[in-house]
DNA sequence: GGGTATTTGTCCGTATGTATG
DNA sequence: TCATACATACGGACAAATACC
């Protein structure tokens, strides 16, 4: 950056010549760069245009740069002896913290929860909505801020989506669009915060969502988590007035919330006058079940928070997802957040409204539950094959994870390590209990949204020797 | 959504058939709409085809349906006496709360601040790079999470640009790509908040920031605000450790902070070991003046956090902003916010990135700077000549907006009340200060971003009308 | 704009449990 | 007790219609 003062004794042409020789000398105008035409430096300098040209003039006499009538002026081969040592080292910085993933690709078999399989994802449908919806942008979309909860347009057709298929049943007006589920709850948080303070959640539970949860100053109240969702009675003994559950497919645990706890947990939510925030992950992704009513579907919901997101079933780089607000939170929102704009551009808004209006969403969940059918149905099978009493499998026919519990004695630790040993990469599950004294300390939970059939055969094969006793 | 009770005595194809009957009558499908295939519904329900098939075939041999092989089932018109009256009706909620935006059509003039003007966006060169983004994105990118702080190349190529244009000389490690400037700011609060609790603002300040400051617990220090930047006395004697300041075009007054200013807080932020928060926002946007270093640009910069935007000079609905954090608090963000995922999308940060790489960015810039340079002084110009003595003008020569003092006694609300009934809309000022008793209530703010110079020349004129006494 | 892959209703056979005689 | 009929549920084969290049 060009920095002139107008009180030095040095005239303002020999600044600017002074600043740029520099920034050859230093090479941060490498060679063959070429320099900001007259015109456009004297517009931003704010100076003539001559006194561009005359330190130019220099720069040119001198070798350091060459000019073409019509390309510009630029950089010329330096000799050795011009270039300077003193060139501004960037400001070091250790590296990006530790690595919080390890390097998978240095196990052949790596069954990592997160990231989908990219041989499966509609690359083509993809670009030519999303083409589509740039097309329809007009420049009034491009430089008017948008609706601050979202378009209204996506919203509604979300509503609908909700309605049929998750049985929510909310207006338009309730929803809220985030980028991440992060997003999401980070803005229910400051909703909440100042109203409430101890919050109850799962055990083992989603370590993202309890830490946004600390991070906003809550105290959270671990719950067990039983077969069929929390252990109400400690709930109740609790002195939570907010509780965050996964229920139609915990995590990590995958167990399903029963209809008769769902419904306690809402009469608990009534005679608190709190809250339940429902996070519906994967709800996309059921294998072999039935679709289960989301806990906002049943009637007088008005103590459910919803939270849904695209990057289960669709992408996690698309960064968006939604919230649904019962009336009494809307009202608190629009008095109290009504100040901060949505996150999501409004391309990528236009994008997933031209996806669901266009009918593509509803096929590609069928697909995508395809897709992913096989992947755990080969999971599945090959572990019932090949470790026969050696595990048993958690959170079966649902998401993208399971959970396998040891039966032979083998800690966490032990699984991991002796996987690795053999190439494969299983996760682990302890980080999700918030008291790890409560952790039996023999399961791993393996991911298959980015591992091929293929890979998963030979994994668990690999496993199974891993594990032998 | 259709729930099935395995339990029942209702066999399943009847009780699809009785819900599916159900939401004909209620109109939830209404004439003409498909059903879902058989194969599809079958999926979904986890059920066997023909269960599904049985109970479309009661249906059409009712008549609600008929069939047709390759298109599928589609709801047939209803006498009058099968529809239902019971038609669950959408919770109704207020209609979405105060409208905080007037609705600007009203009045003829409308001199409101933030949007842009959308013939002077350059939709097609917008298209042709967003076009190319788009097309660069595989199913990998599509896949997987990104990078928590931002793609790496585009933060490369910010640190570029922020390094030529601003001086800002900074790392790509270092900085964050955020959604808005909402974003940013509420991040570095979860940073801050459990360090430091006492923020100096400027009296008057941006009223978005200050209510994500309160939102995150800050108590705010209100400093007043001078001819060349903070009150520095005053700030000296606050118990602050934290400021947060728009040096290079303070808003709203329009307050250019002088280098020696600059200096003394970078002294006073070294001194208390604190954190000065620099906002850019309008930086991009000078006329007839030298670009002004950021303050984030002098050596030794270990105490600014430094905020930029797009939502000025490029478009306020792409929603992408970044921060750039001091070493110190990049630390603390690896090791407290490292769950918490970028909330922008792949693909503007690609669009982006491409922008910059491309140069089209650098030459956007440029025209931007012509086509509000000319509104600008065309609205100074305008005042200049129809309100001599009526008005002073203050914050000139930068960014969207200007203010405007009336010389004649004229209060806030007469100003405003008075162009309103000449239709012109102005906006009021004072609700950028704390403590309103601090105001001489006698200022308006009228933003140039979004209205045509030939309603700028008419709405001063009819503003010289309304205020001549 | 014409050929091809996919989707879709339709028809077929089969299995299971229950009621009937 | 056994054979028969019926209701319920499941999956495969086929041709028409549609969607996609």
């Amino acid at each position: 950056m060009i920095i002139l003062d107008n009180n030095s004794q040095t005239p303002l042409y020999a600044q600017i010549y002074e600043q740029l020789k520099q920034e050859i000398a230093t090479g941060i105008l490498p060679e063959g760069s070429r320099l900001p035409s007259t015109r456009h430096l004297a517009q931003t300098l704010a100076v003539g245009r001559n006194t561009v040209e005359y330190a130019y003039l220099q720069l040119s006499s001198e070798g350091y740069v060459t000019s073409r009538v019509g390309s510009g002026f630029t950089v010329e081969k330096l000799s050795g002896f011009m270039y300077l040592t003193n060139k501004k080292d960037s400001p070091q910085v250790e590296q990006s913290s530790a690595q919080d993933k390890e390097p998978s690709n240095l196990y052949p078999y790596h069954f990592q929860y997160g990231n989908l399989s990219a041989q499966d994802f509609p690359i083509h449908m993809w670009k030519k909505i999303s083409s589509k919806a740039l097309a329809s942008l007009t420049a009034e979309d491009m430089t008017a801020y948008c609706d601050k909860m979202g378009e209204m347009d996506l919203r509604h057709d979300l509503s609908v989506y909700l309605q049929e298929s998750r049985g929510v049943f909310c207006s338009s007006e309730q929803i809220i669009i985030c980028s991440g589920f992060d997003y999401a709850l980070t803005l229910l948080c400051q909703l909440l915060r100042n109203k409430m303070t101890h919050i109850a959640i799962e055990e083992p539970g989603y370590i993202g969502a309890k830490n946004i949860f600390i991070d906003n100053g809550f105290t959270l109240l671990p719950v067990p988590v039983e077969k069929d969702g929390l252990n109400m009675e400690e709930l109740e003994r609790s002195s939570a007035d907010i509780v965050y559950v996964t229920p139609s497919h915990q995590f990590p645990t995958g167990a399903v919330t029963s209809i008769q706890k769902r419904l306690l947990l809402l009469e608990w939510a009534k005679r608190k006058n709190g809250f339940i925030i429902e996070d519906d992950y994967d709800s996309e992704l059921r294998y072999h079940s039935r679709p289960i009513p989301s806990i906002s579907s049943v009637v007088g919901n008005e103590h459910v928070v919803y939270i849904g997101t695209f990057s289960k079933a669709l992408s996690p780089s698309l960064r968006m997802s939604y919230m649904v607000l019962p009336k009494k939170l809307l009202n608190l929102y629009h008095n109290e957040l009504n100040m901060q704009q949505t996150p999501v551009s409004i391309l990528d808004q236009r994008i997933i409204q031209e996806l669901m209006r266009s009918g593509y969403w509803a096929n590609h969940l069928r697909k995508t539950c395809v897709v992913y059918k096989k992947k755990h149905d080969v999971l599945i099978r090959t572990i019932s094959e090949t470790m026969e009493g050696m595990v048993k499998i958690h959170g079966k026919n649902a998401g993208l994870h399971i959970l396998l519990e040891s039966l032979q004695g083998l800690t966490e630790k032990e699984m991991i390590e002796r996987a690795k040993e053999h190439g494969v990469l299983v996760m682990p599950v302890s980080i999700f209990w918030s008291d790890p004294t409560n952790y039996s300390d023999n399961m791993v939970l393996l991911g298959f949204g980015n591992i091929s059939e293929h890979d998963i055969i030979q994994g668990i094969k690999a496993l199974s020797l891993a594990w032998k006793i």
